[in-house]
DNA sequence: CGAATAGTTGAAATGGGTCAACCGGTGTGG
DNA sequence: CCACACCGGTTGACCCATTTCAACTATTCG
């Protein structure tokens, strides 16, 4: 969590207004939302720049005003909560294709701090333009409400977790849910993930010491669930997937694989004006 | 957590379409989201009817498909989740002037529980027409965002509880969320407020045990922080609120009492055709 | 080469859980 | 009207999961 800033980069595709978008949040939007490709071209219509920060920058800043809403074109933030003692609770790892800062919308400032994990692509909208785009195409409001409810739902699971889950389930919840995350993206393979977070910032995820985090993960090597390597990148392997989510406690429903439910999408399409752009 | 079911009593006030609400949410859209009376009055009409159930009751059960979006008028609720090993987790008590299962608007069915704690009452709104308002009236979509936001950051908070809290600053802490939150509707009096919680709940909501809950809050007794009576009716009696909160960690920005900024709400009344009912 | 970062391990301390008993009020049925 | 059961709160003794403190290793970076 270092100096602030962000190189305001328009990368290699930083074209300012249609910025190009990783493929990620439009599947989500696709499968989950139903959103089409010419719908969610409006969105991509929007996008401002590109913008490329380094790992361990800092995003946004707890108090401080809300500038654009952003959109994760590539690589791992966090999003925490730091006490007055300098205790720290993160409260969600952010993937590409998730937004950062959506409550942008209707709050003035930010109650949370997001820094980035790995070095992050992301790309930005105008708070005023978001907020047009959500009036003139109800569904793609829809979309992103259904954003924020996904990420309330998850929000939910994490604190059954700290409230009623032993250290070992509370770890080993926090690997599947990433790599059941990463598989729905197209970025875990069958049998694991790379895994750019340290045993510090599982334990602040979960609400635990490094140490224990680390004694955890080395009791679930010994039962044969994961096998972890550092070097020469940081690589986690699931061994038994079945074993390891039995031991989790994990239900996927908060997931909301599901996706929107079609007497939803109806309600919201009934007025959908796709010709006015 | 008992029988499913209420009574659809649409109560001594109970026609259909524009049910009578208790003035909580309408000063909550007021204070924070400048909703003015008139435009308050669309969401009133929309309103289907009243409904009143007995304390204990399920409001709502995890995995079943959403019903109607609720807003209580009177009483408390608990929304929570359970683990298949029957312990639980509560996300957040419920009060007057909230909403219920705002989340129906996109998602097929619950992932939580919600059960009354009080005898409550509350209003109906349909899905499709809380849809068809949020269309018409972007301030109106804006304002419930806003809740749910509003929700989220609570959460959030909670979650820091959970995580980075010892038992006795938790306990500390949802005192004084309770009381704030109760002051804010005019439901708590300067010194204390009416406690419907018993201390399991209490213990499911901050991940203790009531027996350890108990230990806490006569320890806050001894100190000097609270008084608690149980007969006739449970009230909780706060002594000293600038060391109640210094023992809790508590800071109120969470709460986003400072309301919508200014820009955002130009932004959604641009647009806002208050004519077109 | 030396410093800083991440992981690993052990021993001791402790916060909160568990088990068990008891109390007081309230409600119910005989 | 009383007896009894039940619920919620209260307290104590003991136990164990996790923290704390401390040391040591391997690796990367300047």
């Amino acid at each position: 969590m270092q100096k602030m800033g962000e190189t305001p980069g328009r990368g290699r595709n930083g074209r300012v207004g249609g910025a190009v978008l990783t493929p990620h949040a439009a599947r989500k939007f696709a499968a989950f939302a139903g959103i089409g490709a010419a719908e969610f071209d409006q969105l991509r219509a929007i996008a401002q720049f590109e913008s490329a920060v380094a790992a361990g920058t800092d995003i946004m800043r707890a108090g401080q005003p809300f500038g654009p809403i952003l959109l994760v074109n590539e690589g791992w933030a966090v999003r925490y909560r730091t006490r007055s003692d300098g205790r720290r609770q993160i409260a969600n790892f952010i993937l590409p294709g998730d937004f950062m800062c959506l409550d942008a919308t209707v709050m003035g400032h930010s109650d949370y701090d997001i820094s980035a994990v790995t070095a992050v692509r992301h790309v930005s909208f105008r708070v005023e333009d978001m907020i047009g785009l959500m009036e003139r195409q109800p569904i793609l409001c829809a979309a992103i409400f259904w954003c924020t409810a996904r990420e309330e739902a998850m929000l939910l699971e994490h604190l059954v977790s700290l409230g009623r889950r032993s250290a070992y389930e509370r770890v080993a919840h926090l690997l599947v849910e990433l790599w059941r995350r990463l598989k729905s993206l197209g970025l875990a393979d069958e049998d694991g993930f790379a895994m750019p977070l340290t045993q510090e910032l599982i334990g602040d995820c979960v609400g635990l010491t490094s140490i224990h985090v680390n004694r955890m993960m080395r009791a679930m090597q010994a039962d044969g669930l994961i096998s972890c390597a550092h070097r020469p990148s940081h690589h986690c392997r699931i061994l038994d997937v079945s074993r390891l989510e039995a031991a989790a406690g994990f239900e996927e429903g908060y997931l909301h694989l599901d996706g929107m439910p079609g007497r939803v999408r109806a309600a919201f399409r009934r007025s959908g004006r796709t010709d006015k752009l």
